[in-house]
DNA sequence: TATGAATGAGGCTTCATTCAT
DNA sequence: AATGAATGAAGCCTCATTCAT
């Protein structure tokens, strides 16, 4: 496994395929899932065949995306489950996983359509999520700052759907902040 | 000669047109605005001549969809602003858009990707949508059901954002009840 | 062959061929054969049906307008062949043909394409063109106005390419009859 | 890294693209441009998607072929305007219009009813063959070659006639040659 | 290994023709 | 006999993917 030389071509190869990230995240978040990847691999700077050489299918790079927001996701919010009490490590990744989430649904529908199951394709990222979100959950829970009863599936669905309000709302930090606010409130233990 | 009933033909039109509009939203909300216009076509039991003979392009199928959708919104909710009191209006109202939205964003997003105008392809549907919410909006808000600050724009990023909650869910009817509470309690005055 | 009593509906009938001819001539030459059957059966006011029980196919139609227009060019270039000397029959038949024929070889062409052969479709209107041209051209031939050696496949050709001109030039009178006057020029006896 | 000849693949696409235009222009001269893209792409032993890489659209394929001809048009009739005496130039250019116009009307025809310019589209080609008919009309006159009065539009006119009159006739080049006297004797100025 | 030209299945749409009313 | 809605084959074009250079 251990190859002792990293050769010179892996880190171009490597340079590109974190390029391509990137631009396929921005890409089909700006434009929606049907840019062609000719587009994609023109705004990377690479040809077609460098981005199929990377990735073996549209899907496969659009998953990977996805995996990758998500562990990005997972890296962030697992730093404010160590460092933040309960509430503010569940309110603060949430924040953290809508405001990663823009067009989200859009992805996983792209995929499934293809019949790509969107749980095996992100393995491991996909667990790490989930393992994340419900330790998160149970600790605001046990500290009283989110109702009881909700459960993770729960707590998936709103989670997108709060996003995908923020897709619909658009820039202003104002109008995002009051739609948040209302499902944080919603979130909490009701009264009496 | 007599005109008492005078489109035999149209009636078979119509009928058509009905179909047509009734297959499509099923067919589009269950596998996505990709279905080709062959397949929607043979699900209504007509030839692709005769879907384009009534939607002179797939987008407009599309809109038409929504359309419809939404002026059923408009018809069942308008009613229930008459009869009942602001909040049960207003909840009543936006349970019922929560269920007619399956797919809704997906719509939107696949005629704004087309280049259509939404609200201009919608035309007076739209207007009459909001013309409704904003009315159930200010009542609720006014009879102390709703928190004020909240304007017409955050409530449509809600309520599709609750629908899109919804479409993860799936069918479960205590999960959706669930998680329509949260957004309900959410949409409440806060506490003190 | 006699039937003695023509019925009303026959009027009715008679009255849609011919109107559907006329529209069908003006509207092929205005906008190319190109243009649809539900184009011309608008246009003539009747439905496309109507078009269709009295012209089986379209190239039956245009076949038949093809037809009509050579009718009329018989029936005017004969009475001149009658009334006027060689010279004047000629050179008269001559411009009455070429201001009838705009578009005529698109006619063919496209009647050809469709694997229609023009001459039996045309049948005996063909031919009466045919001897009229013949015998015109040889009584001019012998009058010393026109130059020997040129055969009827010959003037055909000549008359066809003239329309042909006279199609690109537009309606300038000025400038189409200069052109006229090359051709006619041409065909007189050469010089010495 | 020497750039003596830098476009391997280049070359292959260049073959392509060269094939398809003389594709092309036999198929459309012989068939007429109905002809379909697939049929045009088979051929010339390539794929739709290559004719459509080369030629973003039937119409655009049907312009190159246009103006490829026109362009070895100003360039072999550029030569007879050189080495040759004014009529000498003239007739000879007229003579190689008349044999690379096979079907060109229809081509003109085909371009405008799709909404193409065709002057627009064909640009500077268009443009230089007018400049060396122009030339050559000037000069043909000046030497009292070809008569007075004609202007350049009437020299076009002329010429698409007689390529049309051609098309008629087929290859028989004793007919041909009576046909293109006829024009030639026409086109000298008249007798006293 | 990167490139981008080539491929061709498949999508949307048109339109001549048929047929129920 | 007239109408016009329905039909579906066929055309143009797109785009994910492959492959020669």
């Amino acid at each position: 496994m251990s190859d002792g030389q990293n050769r010179p071509l892996r880190a171009d190869a490597a340079r590109n395929r974190a390029r391509l990230l990137d631009v396929a995240a921005t890409v089909f978040a700006e434009r929606g899932v049907g840019v062609t990847t000719e587009e994609i691999a023109r705004a990377a700077g690479v040809g077609v065949g460098t981005l199929f050489r990377h990735f073996p299918t549209k899907e496969a790079l659009l998953a990977a995306v996805l995996a990758r927001r998500m562990e990005q996701v997972v890296a962030r919010g697992g730093e404010l489950a160590e460092r933040a009490e309960p509430a503010e490590a569940f309110f603060g990744t949430y924040r953290l996983i809508v405001e990663q989430s823009a067009g989200k649904e859009e992805f996983s529908r792209a995929l499934t359509a293809a019949g790509v199951d969107v749980h095996q394709a992100l393995g491991a990222t996909s667990a790490a999520v989930r393992a994340l979100l419900e330790r998160l959950l149970a600790g605001a829970q046990r500290a009283g700052a989110v109702r009881t009863g909700l459960d993770l599936t729960d707590l998936v669905a709103l989670l997108l759907g709060t996003a995908s309000a923020m897709d619909q709302l658009g820039p202003d930090p104002a109008a995002r902040e009051r739609v948040l606010q209302v499902v944080f409130d919603g979130l909490r233990p009701p009264r009496d």
